[in-house]
DNA sequence: TTGTATGCGTTATCAA
DNA sequence: TTGATAACGCATACAA
């Protein structure tokens, strides 16, 4: 085992100074030509690499951002990731990821792991336990620390920081929208809790659709799910006690047991009932029926969340605070799930 | 903003030394009560966290493992993220994630990146085309530089380190039993190209299943998909052309491909058609049917895998070299997408 | 009981 | 043109 090559090591080896050998490397004038050249042979034939940790150290910057994950079953934010290190790589940065598991202890945590030091900045969206919460110190902690935070998909107004999300209202109004549009009247949604932000604003542009549409609001056409674990459950429970003719989920899970639900009570999807779900995932696509979605693109909202956190850590410090929200548009992919009744 | 606090501005504030700092932090009997005492008072307060980078620098450890992973739509791979970062947070690592995309130059230049003193390790799992190419020069580097390496998944024999893989020879021959149970006497098998190690050995599985039951082995029977873009055409050419009772393909993608092109060619699955994929994931768990399959124990694989490496980065030096191979037991999850045919 | 000096690997400043 | 020195933040052997 051969230990890694130092500055330190290349001085002593060519008899010159550890000052004259990094001089050399960077490619400095001040050194004479032919100890330069001498040098960066050296170097590059027993392939010199210098070490990250004293650079960060000496820089004051790790060259890596840490993004925080509340769940890694959605394969939305897998995509987010995608999009994070593509970008990330990209400009010469490396990616930390850490779950949170929707619990608040562990995002608090991590971040302060990844706050001494590990990280120049951080991408995040939030715990579900956080949300209900409401407790936000942590994010303005590193925010007042000078670590740079983009918020993405579930995010929180109180904070003032660079966000990433879509219209969720609008995206839902789509998805409702749509399925009127093949002749959906009773329509059900399946939401998850009020405190996490998407299933709020989703739910609100539910609302919003009918109401434009001068359809009655049935507050008992509403299921808000907590757990990922109960969720089939509670969908059949659900929806064997209700008549629809049109189901919109807010994410792909929720979308698929609700055709699968439907179709064990001999219902037909899409003949008897339109289902749309959020989120274009495998799920969706490679599903039969093939489920319509609103498309969320995450590989864009982590490029976005990169560019944006990379932009904030590479400007010079005197240039004016300001904060953006990047909204990614949605799309409506219409597959198989949703069908015209007429 | 505030910037971080450092011993140095305790030791200013304060006015004693660093070095009494340090050792009054770490509880060294060596300080005096009061002074002690005072020193964490402070410290607590304005809630002092040692910089990470600055530790490792000294240390000459990181407390990160890197792990590099070839793609991210399979669902099994985020799950043996998932696997690694839970053991790793529990022992106090943090989780570098970078993504070769199956590209052989990504893979080595994601390895240069992080060898630099980013991580202390890597939990790895080979790009496509760096089975292809055989070209492990970078692996060989990285263990020979003392940075302890191991392969999981797709791994290769060549490189002397540990390994945690599943018996991918015996899980085929699960499936492919399993289907000759239910009844299937021609079964074609769905798998990727040959160089990738697992496509091979579950290869071997499907032949010696075959050849226990005096099944003849049909050469025409066997699909091998290079890329995942095309599979979906690819599939449906493939079985368009064979007649068969049985599927056994070697990731839940291709096993949905196939239920779909069987159903698209009228064919009822299971009732004329059993399939049987591997790996089990959200897609087969909620597929309709539901897809029968080999599981393969993602979040396992992965929390052996920082085991391991967590192991060897925490052993004394002087202990002897020697590596593990751990497999992690398959299992048969039974579903719809497989039935008797009596 | 406390403080000084040294080093981890770099780079930047300044002196030779 | 080259080299010595200090600094980044911390820990520790050793001196006071």
């Amino acid at each position: 085992m051969k230990p890694k090559l130092t500055l330190k090591k290349i001085a002593k080896e060519l008899d010159v100074s550890i000052s004259t050998v990094s001089k050399a490397l960077r490619d400095s004038p001040e050194i004479g030509e032919e100890t330069r050249e001498k040098i960066k042979a050296f170097a590059k034939h027993y392939n010199y690499k210098p070490n990250n940790i004293a650079l960060s150290l000496k820089n004051r910057k790790t060259k890596t951002i840490g993004i925080i994950i509340p769940e890694i079953v959605h394969h939305f934010f897998t995509t987010v990731i995608s999009g994070v290190e593509k970008v990330a790589n990209e400009m010469g940065y490396n990616v930390l990821v850490c779950l949170s598991d929707n619990s608040f202890d562990k995002e608090v945590l991590n971040m302060e792991m990844l706050a001494n030091g590990s990280t120049d900045g951080f991408i995040l969206s939030l715990a579900k336990e956080t949300m209900q919460k409401g407790d936000y110190h942590h994010l303005q902690e590193a925010i007042n620390q000078g670590m740079p935070l983009v918020l993405f998909d579930r995010v929180v107004d109180s904070i003032a920081c660079d966000k990433v999300i879509i219209d969720d209202v609008a995206g839902a109004k789509k998805a409702v929208q749509h399925l009127l549009d093949v002749g959906c009247r009773r329509i059900a949604m399946i939401s998850t809790v009020d405190y996490v932000s998407v299933g709020k604003l989703r739910t609100k542009g539910y609302k919003e659709a009918l109401e434009e549409n001068d359809i009655e609001f049935d507050e008992n056409l509403i299921l808000k799910i907590e757990e990922m674990e109960d969720s089939e459950k509670e969908i059949e429970e659900f929806l064997s006690n209700c008549e629809v003719d049109g189901v919109f989920a807010v994410n792909e899970h929720f979308a698929i047991s609700a055709v699968k639900t439907l179709q064990e009570s001999g219902k037909k999807v899409p003949q008897d009932v339109s289902v749309i779900g959020f989120t274009d995932g495998e799920l969706s696509k490679r599903f039969i029926p093939g489920l319509t979605t609103v498309s969320q693109h995450g590989m864009r909202i982590g490029e976005e969340s990169a560019r944006l956190l990379i932009e904030k850590l590479e400007r010079t410090p005197t240039e004016e605070d300001y904060y953006k929200t990047i909204i990614v548009e949605t799309g409506l992919v219409v597959r198989d799930s949703t069908k015209s009744k007429k």
